[in-house]
DNA sequence: TTGTAAGCGTTATCAT
DNA sequence: ATGATAACGCTTACAA
């Protein structure tokens, strides 16, 4: 390995003068710097980061905790929050955590000891109800599921308004017994059944039922399977995550029913399946390209002046009304 | 931040000693061992992964470098090797290339730089044909793409095997006139269209049509434009990776052209929309958590053992015959 | 069985 | 403008 100590010999000056000339930190003579310059090209030197590290009790790298890249909002997010590091030179460890509260703390612990410059941090339901005490050493933003910490910044949906735009769409276009199904491992959940009961609510209206099951497939099958064998249906499906909308599709497809005509159904997140299936599914897109880039820019704000008070962003969703809830009759 | 020196001073005992208490390294009293750890555990110490990397001269990190980590084929695989770093203690830097040359370099040298214990590698097709050249003084694996190298241990698919069977299962359903789109990126393409013109020569046939284009949705939407607006048509078309096959099957939809009554669709990787369209499309199903376990803890072999001479494993794939080829008539 | 001290490759401080 | 050197936190000969 060549190191700095082999290019200040050949360069015929000190170790301390090659790291000048690498922070371009002057002063230093010009006519040192190239002989420095070429004794690095002609050693084909590179810095030892690992070093750098050390010595600085940071390093260019950035977490991103989530609970798992399949999720294809999660994909998403890890896509542009690597692009906009990489821009920046810095690169990502990543982390899933399988909403495994262990698993989770266990990263963020490996994520200290790594001198990461900073998180980005999707934590689980549990995380989440003991936040307040939590003291982030390392800047943190959050994204996705509000957590209440002074500490952290944080890039999230307006949940509530997206949901009841998502419900107002439904009853626009003609449902009235409208069943939800709302992911229980995180607030946004929570939120998303919030705006889904106001809009109802404002319209005079009540859940045709609601029910709050883990965010998995299997859960959103089952959960459709017996809203939709019972005698009395619902018209309309409002699932709050695309696993559970997946779910409850694929119910749809084994029972043979179809959609929109026996029931509408509708969610959130962006998919590839939700698009090609027909009828493409209605959903709320969320902006993951801008939620991950506004997430790492915040943290890099955060990175150059580490004491200013943390901020939060809403994001609004985005209606894409599709073949699965058109108007009814 | 509280370090080696602080839990000796608290323990009464030299810094070596606690690192040997934290490496388990005997000859050590238990007495003393005890009191170590009881520092430990009061001042909450933890050690100093940047440290511990700079002396050892590497680090418990692999880095996983792909084209898109938002292709399906690749999420998966990211997961898997996630989960199999994470049961060895290891972390994974992930790193996209967008399939650029110099993005790949600099991703390269970065983990080279960052002391990485060693690399998954899926290579542009441009490293490919230069990779004899190539020294790979970090052990690697390279995944996905043949590579012609002495160094890397490797985990490919039977390409040939796969696009042979996945032809044959066309033949045998009836279909004569193939066509054949494949990605230009990588071997893969290549490999995967021998295969295709060795079962149909194997029957005495020519393809309808063979193309090589980039790997995108938007290529695979033009190739099948044109091919399916053309007076005499194919009655199949074989697709060599997921975002082709994405292509042709938006483009049948656009024009309304039924698969399977006007055309057949074939094509590789398992994929959520794959499974959920009407029909379903039949694909070879790579193994991916399989490819992804197996490059792994090829890894950690060849850290254990680091002369051991490159092995290569060839995973076979896996026909899912599904609605988009049913007997033709 | 334990302690001392050198060294991993940098950078920052203080001289010169 | 440049050089000498200490320090970042850890591991490992070698000594005791």
């Amino acid at each position: 390995m060549t190191s700095i100590k082999d290019v200040a010999k050949a360069a015929g000056v000190s170790t301390a003068t090659v790291s000048r000339v690498l922070a371009n930190k002057p002063p230093i003579r010009p006519e040192t710097r190239e002989r420095v310059m070429a004794a690095i090209a002609q050693l084909n030197y590179r810095p030892n980061l690992v070093a750098r590290s050390l010595r600085a009790q940071k390093s260019a790298k950035i977490g991103l905790v989530v609970s798992d890249i399949r999720n294809p909002f999660f994909t998403a997010i890890g896509r542009a929050v690597e692009d906009a590091a990489y821009e920046q030179g810095y690169s990502v460890l990543m982390c899933n955590t399988d909403e495994n509260p262990e698993k989770e703390m266990l990263y963020l612990n490996l994520l200290h000891d790594e001198n990461v410059s900073g998180i980005i941090f999707s934590p689980t339901h549990q995380f989440s109800s003991q936040a307040g005490d939590f003291h982030f050493d390392i800047p943190t933003v959050i994204i996705d599921r509000l957590v209440h910490n002074k500490e952290a910044d944080m890039v999230l949906l307006d949940n509530v308004s997206a949901a009841y735009e998502l419900t107002e769409h439904l009853l626009a276009n003609g449902y009235r017994k409208i069943a939800g199904l709302f992911g229980d491992a995180s607030a946004t959940g929570q939120e998303r059944h919030q705006g889904f009961v106001n809009a109802l609510r404002d319209h005079g209206l009540t859940p045709f039922s609601a029910e709050f099951v883990s965010p998995r497939i299997r859960s959103g099958f089952s959960a459709a399977t017996a809203l939709l064998q019972n005698a009395d249906q619902p018209d309309a499906i409002f699932t709050s995550n695309s696993m559970l909308t997946a779910g409850v599709f694929q119910a749809a497809r084994e029972f043979k029913i179809k959609i929109p005509d026996e029931f509408a159904l509708v969610g959130f997140d962006v998919t590839e399946w939700g698009e090609f299936v027909d009828p493409p599914i209605t959903v709320i897109a969320q902006p993951t390209e801008e939620i991950g880039r506004t997430a790492t820019e915040l943290l890099f704000q955060r990175l150059s002046n580490p004491n200013r008070s943390a901020r939060t962003v809403i994001l609004k969703g985005n209606l894409l009304k599709r073949g699965s809830s058109i108007a009814k009759r």
